[in-house]
DNA sequence: ATTATCTATAGATCTATAGATAATGC
DNA sequence: ATTATCTATAGATCTATAGATAATGC
């Protein structure tokens, strides 16, 4: 079964390990591709490539380009969300649990650096996705914020925090983290220019984030 | 001189007005086009299309896409870099100038909100945008930070502000103001599930930023 | 018998240019 | 005589599939 393409191609990479399939080997390649370059820069023969695989089982398994692109899209979109709903401890005190859900958000985007650029590119480029994200998304999204409003009215009202609106607390937090990986190579590159090593900044820009945000939660 | 194409065509727009040239007219439609689409996304035919242009003029007067699309950035990144670097006022006290630097960088982006992720874009995607970038930019922004830690350490010195790393500060600007419209879809979507209007959003999210910079350098 | 893989190519799409034709300036 | 515009098409690229061939499971 295993043909000559495989064997003789170099920049094979996902086919080496034989013990997973051809579909796995596509998939794996194709989460690879369409992060680093979008969709609307990678080829299909690109991916199969990669996958050391005959081009022809890319559409033997997925049919098509676009068909492929949603898993990868759906599987990366489930990351995200998992990756938050249950971490958050709820018997800690409101600043304490906010330092925390900063850390961790900054953390994950550490481990999935392409992840934010990915998301909010296919959302400006694909209206179709929008759609899509306002039926399934956006009433999450609206109750995590009237959790959070309820939160936060109990905290003023106890007089530990100033108010403020949680759609702005959710966005500042977001903005400030996201916005490092977004921006990566242009701060990459000044990071270098300035002779400072790229993972201590991450440490202290994460850092910064958390002080900004209980700075601006302060009475 | 002017061909039957330009009139029959309903999705014409810039040569509507006949003073302006079949260059110039090229130039606005793919200005229009690569901020909607970026490069991969855009073809040449629609440019010319929206332009009511004949689709071989582009090559006469740009010879490449790829040649086009560079004047077009060029643009947008001196439209940006100009658009700073004059309108601050010396003589204001510190946190009064970071106000207006932070209000001023908002209004920018209300005016140009397509801009941020188009740079992005470019400079993800395109690895060579990022060596012009290290040659020219960088060097730039590091004077900027230079002397922007000159302005902290003197109020520091005074007692005015806290310490603040300055690449923080500039980072911790930009991330809050240039979220907003890098993820304006997704926002725009949430502002409409809460029957929130965007417009007056935007307002209340400039005022907020400004807070929470302000909030960062108290003492 | 069914599933997986390969070869070969259709068909669509896009950039770019050659060469003819028309408009303009001197 | 030079510059601008148009027609027509080359040539490259990419997605997708048809149909042949090989491997696998029962």
């Amino acid at each position: 079964m295993p043909r000559l393409t495989s064997l003789l191609n170099i920049d094979v990479i996902m086919k080496e390990k034989e013990d997973i399939n051809t579909e796995q080997s596509i998939m794996a390649a194709a989460e690879k591709e369409f992060l680093d370059k979008g969709f609307a820069l990678t080829k299909t023969t690109d991916i199969a490539k990669l996958a050391g695989v005959n081009h022809a089982m890319l559409h033997y398994y997925f049919r098509t380009k676009e068909n492929l692109f949603n898993k990868v899209f759906q599987k990366k979109v489930s990351i995200i969300t998992n990756s938050f709903i249950s971490k958050v401890q709820k018997d800690l005190p409101f600043t304490e649990k906010v330092s925390f859900i900063i850390e961790e958000h900054f953390n994950f985007l550490v481990s999935n650096p392409k992840l934010p650029f990915f998301i909010l590119n296919e959302f400006i480029t694909n209206k179709s996705r929008l759609i899509w994200f306002r039926n399934l998304a956006a009433p999450a999204i609206g109750a995590i914020i009237n959790e959070l409003k309820a939160d936060i009215d109990v905290e003023v009202e106890k007089g530990t925090i100033c108010p403020i609106d949680p759609v702005n607390l959710i966005m500042d937090i977001v903005s400030l983290n996201v916005f490092v990986f977004v921006a990566h190579p242009l701060i990459k590159e000044v990071a270098s220019y300035l002779n400072r090593d790229y993972k201590l900044f991450l440490e202290q820009k994460k850092a910064e984030n958390v002080l900004v945000i209980l700075k601006r939660l302060q009475v």
